[in-house]
DNA sequence: ATTAGCACTCTCGGGATTAGACTGCTAATG
DNA sequence: CATTAGCAGTCTAATCCCGAGAGTGCTAAT
């Protein structure tokens, strides 16, 4: 266990660490902060840290730099769970009142303030519906023999698809077939509206309904996987990740699926550099938080960083964007 | 003016250079090329380049190394129009037909494609329209005070917009106003529906109808400046933007404008290194082709990458890539 | 106009050296 | 027993030097 002064110590390493850079020394820990103690004692507090684990040494005879055991211990310990200062979060949702009442345009500007705000690159998934029901389908004729199929969710929600016709049919015929389908279909789930498919006469009815379950499907998969991000230019050229080059960092990122198991269940989470499995991934920490309506509607958005990051600074932005898009997005899917 | 001679010169540094990356001497282009001259005609005339501008060294006894006005002159008289072999051809339109029937989907395709054909990052804008113009409107009730406005344009473009309401409303209102509304505004712009709306009786319709008219001209403003890019992995090693760091690299070209004066009128266009203005693209080139329906529809696609561009093929991929794109979008817009 | 020959320039990599920053250890201290 | 001063020892990073190698530019000959 840390004594009291150990874990002082640790948190200034971390601190000192974070913001300036540059491994810490014991004299600098002894004579910035006033410990009552030498920089002799300081050195065998930081042995013991090294020995446990907590800070690891760039080398034999230079200062000390947080592990990621280190870091873990900074942030759970972290005083009062910080805020963003008021005039940052009256500007987060102002520009939020700003845009489009639109999720992807909401999503979008989140993942850009997060990046302005933290200076970190930023992700985000599309949110996900627990379960797709249909709520209202529009067809619109292309041309003949080309229809456009538009869907909505439950959740408000869009998908759209075209529809090769068989033969040439015109807008009032795609109309009637869409108020029959409105009718049939409301509330419905995928299965079921496969199942209603197979017994419909009307062929045109039932060609729209076997397109419509796939559409209804594919909500699922793409929007899950469907990890984007922002802001590359914010962490590309920190010294940290010069080990790694850009590309592999990058390839690495885009190329990762957001293990379920490192997910938030619910609120808020920290992954720090080697917690995150992926070799590549080991120089960055991520803070990643889950939002959306309680039971039905849920995606994540966070920031990526060095693990040397400003994380009380990461996780009140990610906190506070993430509840502001939450709130919004109550006001459609309420 | 080039003698026949030195142009062959010039072409040789060139290709040279693209595929090896080292500054290429005279010796190695007397031994690798038969010209039948020796090493020392070859300095002549790279001297002759050099004082031209044609060539640059990176010191004072290295060898040579295109300059922007040698590629230029390299693009300009590169032999044949050149192709995708045919293999790669039918990857590409194998691949187009796999995705959905969707254009955002193609486009996306498309970028990707550029990405692992060329193996340079890709840029893309959405297809913008010449006019907008109305199509089809879908009104689906969220809930008593909110609905959702679902525009279609003429070009099977989609716009979505939440629109609250000043009283509850049912679903089979806004079906009766849809129904009016489609009637109504078929084929008009967003100047003859705004002047309709205000003679429109219904408030329904007109508030609806109000709502419309942003809907349509945002569609202009928005997917003009959208430019996206993809695969920055690809070109994030480049050795040769190590001058700038990764992230100048990549903020420049996120806030870049793509200005007008450099877009292709229609066809392809090469733009190289110092020719772009903005300073921290001069290490970059871009190879960029519009795609669309021709007086309809249009869009941007190409790729971006290091001066030393292996042009030909990158030529070649955007070139066929854009046209599959415009092929397909066609069939949509026909 | 072309060429052989040669002196000259510049880069790049590998030691070698040195200054400086810190630690770890030991022995002394309250 | 925790703390401390003092000091030897270690490692980095910057600088310099050196030599090999690559390639040019020039000159004089063909």
């Amino acid at each position: 266990m840390l004594s009291s002064r150990q874990g002082q110590v640790l948190r200034i390493i971390s601190r000192e660490f974070i913001t300036a850079g540059v491994p810490v020394s014991s004299d600098v820990i002894a004579h910035n902060y006033d410990l009552g103690v030498s920089p002799a004692t300081i050195r065998n507090d930081v042995a013991w840290l090294e020995r446990e684990g907590y800070i690891l040494r760039p080398h034999t005879s230079a200062g000390a730099v947080p592990s990621h055991k280190g870091y873990r211990h900074f942030v759970e310990t972290m005083e009062v769970p910080p805020e963003l200062p008021p005039w940052e979060q009256h500007m987060v949702s102002h520009l939020f009142h700003q845009v489009e009442r639109d999720t992807e345009e909401w999503v979008g500007l989140a993942a850009s303030l997060l990046g302005r705000l933290t200076r970190y690159a930023s992700l985000v998934t599309l949110p996900r519906a627990e379960e797709n029901l249909f709520r209202h389908i529009g067809l619109v004729s292309l041309h003949q023999f080309l229809a456009m199929i538009i869907l909505v969710l439950r959740e408000a929600r869009l998908r759209q698809l075209l529809l090769p016709l068989e033969q040439p049919t015109s807008q009032e015929v795609l109309d009637a077939a869409a108020i029959r389908l409105n009718r049939a279909c409301y509330g419905m789930d995928a299965v079921a509206i496969g199942n209603l498919a197979e017994e419909m006469t009307h062929p045109l009815d039932q060609a729209v309904s076997r397109a419509v379950v796939p559409m209804m499907r594919r909500a699922d998969r793409q929007e899950t996987a469907e990890l984007q991000f922002y802001g590359w230019g914010y962490i590309l050229d920190e010294p940290e990740l010069l080990g790694n080059t850009a590309r592999e960092t990058v390839e690495a990122l885009e190329g990762w699926g957001l293990p379920p198991s490192l997910l938030p269940t619910d609120g808020l989470r920290v992954i720090i550099g080697e917690e995150s499995q992926e070799v590549a991934l080991h120089p960055l920490s991520l803070v990643i938080a889950s939002y959306g309506v309680a039971p039905r509607v849920k995606g994540f958005i966070g920031v990526v960083g060095p693990t040397r990051m400003r994380y009380g600074r990461a996780i009140s932005a990610v906190k506070y964007v993430s509840e502001q898009l939450s709130y919004l997005l109550g006001e459609i899917y309420s």
